[in-house]
RNA sequence: CGGGGAGUAGCGCAGUUGGCAGCGCACCUGCUUUGGGAGCAGGAGGCCGCGGGUUCAAGUCCCGCCUCCCCGACCA
């Protein structure tokens, strides 16, 4: 029975296919003003379930979480010089409010060192108060011109981090234990995402950083995401706001600084990371359904065994649903679950109960198996599992099979066109290297070491190795 | 900002020479169905982007304006 095509193949159209699995698995859709976005209930759950992930590990980190406003006055923004120019294009500036021209204008958050540098100067005081470790869940605005839902808009959902430190080294350390432990763990672990992990050059840093580290994703398009950041800041920002403290010997020093984010592109990164012809597929551990029950019927017991089926898989403590919408056709809901990407669907029907059986399929694989009734808790447990593994496994191969060695501009512009291409950085040397791959729609993703280990922070671009890739 | 398109039902679109506002999907009602996007019958839904003009008559022709989308430089 050839399945019926419900969404444009990713083969003939990948950005159309995104389109169309986002419209059709109910994630979100666009807002009224431009870059804007309305998430929809589907897909905040699935937010929902990232924000769970990462808040546990940003915790885990030793990381308090508070809130800091949207507004920033105009004069905070242009205290760091760097930070000023690279943000200036893309902000929301506020002229008027309570029906008056305002004294000064006021500046929409496009992130929020500034605000919250503020007031860190104010609470760091001594080295008793370092480090000084913070985040916010919150919305920011960069005004942008060319939106795509998820992966660049005008105003998106994130967490930033921004922490205080003693000294370099001590920042230096936090900034990568936020991209191992937060960022590349969760992605790995939960979002079955293998990650690049790298520098940044200085052309691609975060605008006021001294260095940026990054986790770069391959799409199924062979594309590349950027899917976390984390910034060390070094003093620029301390120096800008008085972040100072009394050291053990009653020294003043300025603050090494850290900032980080991860943002709700990670949900475009989900969906294009393991998403097929048929739609969505989420590794169980962020699906907001990761079994759905499905009744044929809800005559000749079916319903009342779908049920039971149901709630049993619910005390087991799996997130599940029953659906017995039999006002609907069958291939229509079968259809609705594949776009939605739920992870197991059992199909509770007469002719099957009536043998002691119900079919089990996987959505990762595509594979339907009759398990006994007695099995049903057991063989989901299993099958959720080897799903999570088996997409991660996927994308793995995905990215290895997509990733060359490379020897010149020209073939990394050539192996960008279908994945990864991995560069020694000597053939980049200087900044014209750099330069002509972006002419090309090329750029560089990370630095690494040869061996594909982090660089240290001053390491030199021609002792390493660039990844290079078009981007979102 | 430069170039190219488009605004008509919730969505996607057609609308010829100016002559009753249409189609598909979705929606509502009923019946039949139900193991891969069901069938039949009936029904509801419109500031044709906005403002002028031409005309007996404008979705259609003319002028102005607005908005959106696509392609070119920075950014989670």
């Amino acid at each position: 029975m050839p399945k019926p095509e419900v969404l444009t193949p990713q083969a003939a159209d990948f950005p159309q296919w995104y389109q169309d699995v986002l419209a059709k698995a109910e994630l979100a859709e666009t807002g009224p003003v431009r870059g804007t976005m309305v998430i929809r209930p589907y897909g905040y759950a699935m937010w929902e379930k990232m924000q769970a992930e990462m808040d546990a590990r940003i915790k885990a980190a030793g990381v308090r979480n508070a809130y800091f406003p949207l507004f920033i006055p105009e004069s905070y923004f242009r205290r760091e010089a760097e930070h000023v120019e690279g943000f200036s294009p893309e902000l929301a500036i506020v002229t008027h409010g309570g029906g008056k021209k305002l004294e000064e204008p006021v500046v929409v958050r496009p992130t929020s060192e500034t605000v919250i540098d503020a007031f860190m100067a104010k609470w760091v005081q001594s080295y008793r108060d370092l480090p000084l470790l913070l985040n916010q869940w919150a919305n920011v605005v960069r005004w942008e011109m060319r939106p795509r839902l998820f992966l660049r808009g005008t105003e998106f959902l994130w967490q930033e981090g921004h922490t205080a430190h003693a000294t370099e080294q001590d920042a230096h350390r936090f900034a990568l234990k936020v991209l191992n432990d937060i960022y590349a763990d969760f992605m790995v672990e939960i979002l079955a995402i293998p990650v690049v992990l790298g520098r940044k050059t200085q052309r691609e840093r975060f605008a006021g950083a001294t260095t940026t580290w990054t986790a770069e994703a391959m799409m199924r398009d062979g594309k590349a995401l950027q899917m976390g950041t984390s910034h060390e800041l070094g003093q620029g920002f301390a120096k800008a706001f008085g972040i100072t403290f009394s050291d053990e010997e009653g020294r003043q020093s300025l603050c090494w600084q850290t900032s980080w984010g991860a943002s709700t592109r990670l949900m475009g990164a989900l969906v294009m990371a393991h998403g097929d012809d048929q739609g969505l597929r989420l590794p169980p551990r962020v699906a907001p359904v990761q079994v759905v029950v499905l009744a044929v019927r809800t005559q000749d017991g079916a319903g009342e065994a779908a049920a039971g089926i149901a709630e049993s898989l619910r005390r087991a403590g799996h997130r599940v649903e029953l659906d017995t919408r039999t006002d609907l056709s069958w291939g229509r809901r079968v259809v609705g679950w594949e776009l939605r990407g739920a992870p197991v669907r059992l199909e509770v029907g007469p002719r099957d109960l009536a043998e002691g059986k119900v079919v089990l399929c996987r959505r990762d694989s595509n594979s339907k198996v009759p398990v006994a009734l007695g099995q049903v808790d057991a063989e989901v447990a299993r099958a959720l599992e080897e799903a999570q593994s088996a997409l991660l496994s996927e994308a793995r191969r995905y990215l290895e099979d997509h990733t060359s060695s490379v020897a010149s501009l020209e073939e990394a512009e050539e192996a960008a066109q279908t994945g990864f291409g991995v560069l020694a950085g000597s053939a980049l040397a200087g900044d014209s290297g750099e330069a002509t791959l972006n002419e090309a729609g090329v750029t560089i993703r990370a630095l690494q070491r040869k061996d594909g280990s982090l660089p240290g922070t001053y390491e030199d671009l021609s002792d390493l190795v660039a990844v290079v890739a078009r981007a979102y």
